[in-house]
DNA sequence: TATTTTGAAAACTGTTACATATTTCAAAAA
DNA sequence: TTTTTGAAATATGTAACAGTTTTCAAAATA
């Protein structure tokens, strides 16, 4: 009559989710809940990293060359509000390492730091500089001999856009 | 006595919470929970990108000057599936904008085309090189007058194993 | 009269609870 | 030996709940 019945290790097993793992409810706005649901389910955008330093077999995923996931909008963007892309002309910052026709991620969020590289305009004119202030002088120095920097003055109309934290070159 | 009281009106309004908007629970799997938390509040990775040829005020979303809006995973992975990243070492390939620490966007799918810069193991040895092929003679080259371009012969244990086609560099 | 304090009302939020739905495996049947 | 079956155990979507937050007019105060 009875089949199946109480016995070690009968029913279904944890983990046999497509997820293979305990899900929790989290309360998403309406809105969002397919956008989320791709998200997580196919974790799409999450790509395997690997180590460089490589000699035999590479690289599978079953490596020990795999560093872990990345998601390229996590690591380059903190802050999303606080971001925007500026395409990059002439070689001015080559010493950077910035090409002419490079895709620069800018956060308008943090402060410019002494040697920070940012966007800024002066009198109008806007370019990309790496950003020294010593003795309460502001210099806008460029990464290449064959220009020049531009110290500021009090009556240079300046004005600092965001700090340039990553240079993205396209092949 | 009594403050407040039924009356229309009364009460916190109807999309008054973060989102502006209603929630719903959904089941998430506890090791997400955190990126899809980031990836709700930060609500979009599709950032405005501007153009850099400007003399006055910029940049402002209401701008001319905005070409429009990136995401950094659509624009820089083609196929996420057949995807993945490197970080490079060393500076064989700085003539191709490829300094040591950077990270590159390393494409299986496509094809290596004369010209290409690619991944490839020669005789274990993980490298990145200029992928030239002439008179059925493929070479290896790299991009920097300090190191040698490596010929292919029929013995050598060589694979490509995927197509740069972007490179990110942090500043 | 003008300003501040107060508290009921209504929505928000994280989590629990629950009613299916699925999956698994050994017992029963063929 | 192979197929069928059903109890057990977990998965899943959502309603429900308890606690929090916000709002606004009435009440109190100046």
């Amino acid at each position: 009559m009875s089949r199946g019945g109480k016995r070690e290790g009968a029913g279904r097993p944890k983990g046999a989710g497509p997820y293979g793992e305990e899900t929790k409810p989290v309360r998403i706005p309406v809105s969002q809940v397919d956008r989320v649901l791709r998200f997580v389910r196919n974790r799409e955008y999450a790509l395997p990293l690997f180590a460089c330093r490589v000699s035999a077999g590479f690289p599978s995923p079953a490596d020990d060359y795999l560093e872990g996931s990345l998601d390229l909008n996590e690591h380059l963007v903190r802050e999303p509000a606080a971001t925007f892309f500026v395409r990059a002309r002439g070689d001015s910052m080559i010493g950077a390492g910035i090409h002419d026709g490079d895709l620069l991620v800018v956060d308008r969020s943090t402060k410019a730091k002494n040697g920070s590289v940012v966007i800024a305009s002066v009198n109008g004119e806007l370019s990309v500089k790496r950003y020294l202030c010593s003795n309460g002088q502001v210099r806008l120095v460029p990464e290449n001999p064959a220009y020049q920097p531009i110290s500021l003055n009090e009556d240079d109309d300046a004005r600092l856009w965001g700090v340039v934290t990553s240079v993205v070159h396209r092949l």
